[in-house]
DNA sequence: GATGAATGAGTGTTCATTCAT
DNA sequence: TATGAATGAACACTCATTCAT
């Protein structure tokens, strides 16, 4: 019976997004989300237990789309490392195209989550840095990367530098336009900023 | 000439940094932070006009340092845009070195202060991303950087990445040998992670 | 439609009269006053912004109702000033004998607020001191009463003295009749207390 | 040593009078008392035990002085009711001309204190309240005043008349000459405001 | 005595959560 | 389910009072 998508499950979850993003996690109030969403306080609690679980559902939710996808990519034979890069940057601002606020909530909150290993979000975003670690890993075993860069670091560094261009995306995105970010990552990825003279 | 270590309003922001790196901001109790700081609650308030103006105090001091030092770096002329990129990233971790809870409350909370724009990190964090902009430009203008990167996403990025591995840094200090970091970073920023076959 | 008796909103106001006639305002709690009222704290401010605003009410309540009184009766042709004085002495105390604390309240908070100029207390007073100052003026002017009185000075010792009355009647009104008051003032105000030898 | 009077505990109590006039007793702090006297915060309890233990005091001196000044009108036998009357109004005003703060405190401060049945107001007031019954019962007695009267009641509204007066003069001594205060309030008293037709 | 930094009990206010309807 | 009024625990902040110097 809650076919289409009236639905007020999701318009909660919807709702919050758009408040978290907006004011943050802690500054966030519940009748806030239930307001924007249409919707009275006291539903919020009988579709979720708590403010936290709401955060915690939005992580889960953005976390299983980005990993089954990503999955999908690492498990492919028919790519090189270096192809494999690019669709994760790919895939990661796929994610968030339809909808910026989500990617703002994901990168402001998404540490203190992890700092105090609420929920499934450490276990995700271990499996996400194993990814990228397999990739690079590949890759410099194929003589593809560099072998004198720590691959535990670069995953490290890839990644912020990948969730401060989301973040500044999300806040403006008519300055951001997705493809150059893209074109440049991979390329600031696989070539650096220093002219090479050969 | 009581001022020197029997000092509360250092004690104070000592233990706030111990507290909000632990718990963030906002789970942060004052009472908490005085405890820490071995203070009654209300000696807090004789120091500080509110919780709030702990975090700002926290961050004008790390900026304050900070941009004096960076300021003094891209002033010089007998430094390539190369060296100065090498002198940043010293400076930002060397600044944390003797803190490294400082550099999670300083990686954590910045975004929400940037966001509801209070005191003046924002000004702050501007003027750091012109300095890291200008010593960008003036490397392309001289034909060491690529010129096929777009400056302000390369800020970004670079930006992102080195707060990643300030927070990781600072979490497992011992796993994050500071030389190791520095010198990966540098690599990366200037080579990328591609072997390049000449 | 369930707004009649079991109407919060009523509840406190009459429990912070009960609880600030009781203890003044400022040793009044607002935990007390919801006690008092049958409601948690927490519910004291679905209706009242802050304690203040609740003082602020109530007199607004009481000068709404004694201002919208008065002026009936001042604007009355067929009323000599005489009989308008009376009338407004009737008034005064007919608004308190539903609720002596309420006139105790009224009696010892007002000067804070008129001094502090909260709220519309400074315009309702002066609203009712113009009022009376209009009657006294109009019974000089008709040759009723003395004109050897400085009406303001008048004006303020005949307040004064009738709020000191209303606050004598609220504390003990078994002992204060309010026939007995009213005649004696009534008396008082018009034949002083010297007797007349003709 | 004491001599002069760069005495402190006088200092405090001048300075507590100003600082509970201007703001009320609530309102105001120790310390901005304190910096008034030009006296250190800790200071002041070396004078008195406490907060409430200043307004005690103020309120001890100012009914002393009355009381006695008082005691001795009433006692002489060579006055008739009315001048004695006259006496108490005038002794009245005179003790706060030097210091017309300390009317405001002592009008405003006084009913909380008689409530709470706070050190020796109650005593005193009742006191003046007896005296003030025992002039108009003689006055009566002796045909003087008016039989028609409740002395209890015209003691209350007398007192309060006085009272009103006395904070409008304490708050804009200009506009309210002592003189013109004093004449009108016998004139009142003593005849109403009737003109009576012979 | 004098100081003023330090104390910590006390309270107004907020807001996640509950629950009667 | 849905509501939104009601709850009450939690916490930032104040300030009378103390006390080491």
């Amino acid at each position: 019976m809650r076919k289409k998508e009236g639905n007020k499950e999701t318009a909660i979850i919807e709702a919050a997004v758009r408040v978290f993003a907006e004011n943050g996690y802690h500054q966030s109030k519940i009748s806030k989300i239930a307001e924007v969403a249409g919707v009275a306080t006291g539903s919020v609690y009988l579709y979720y237990k708590s403010k936290e679980d709401i955060v915690l559902k939005i992580f889960d939710l953005v976390w299983m789309k980005l990993s089954k996808e990503l999955q999908q990519v690492v498990q492919r034979t028919d790519m090189d490392p270096g192809t494999k890069l690019d669709s994760i940057i790919d895939i990661l601002f796929d994610s968030f195209t339809v909808n910026p606020a989500l990617a703002i909530v994901f990168v402001n909150e998404q540490n203190q989550l992890l700092q105090q290993e609420k929920g499934n979000v450490v276990k995700f975003y271990k499996g996400f840095l194993d990814l990228a670690e397999e990739i690079l890993r590949e890759g410099v075993e194929k003589g593809i990367f560099n072998t004198n860069i720590d691959i535990r670091l670069f995953r490290d560094f890839v990644t912020g530098g990948l969730r401060a261009l989301l973040h500044e995306w999300a806040r403006r995105p008519e300055e951001y336009p997705l493809n150059r970010i893209r074109q440049n990552i991979k390329y600031i990825a696989k070539n650096g900023i220093l002219i090479h003279h050969t």
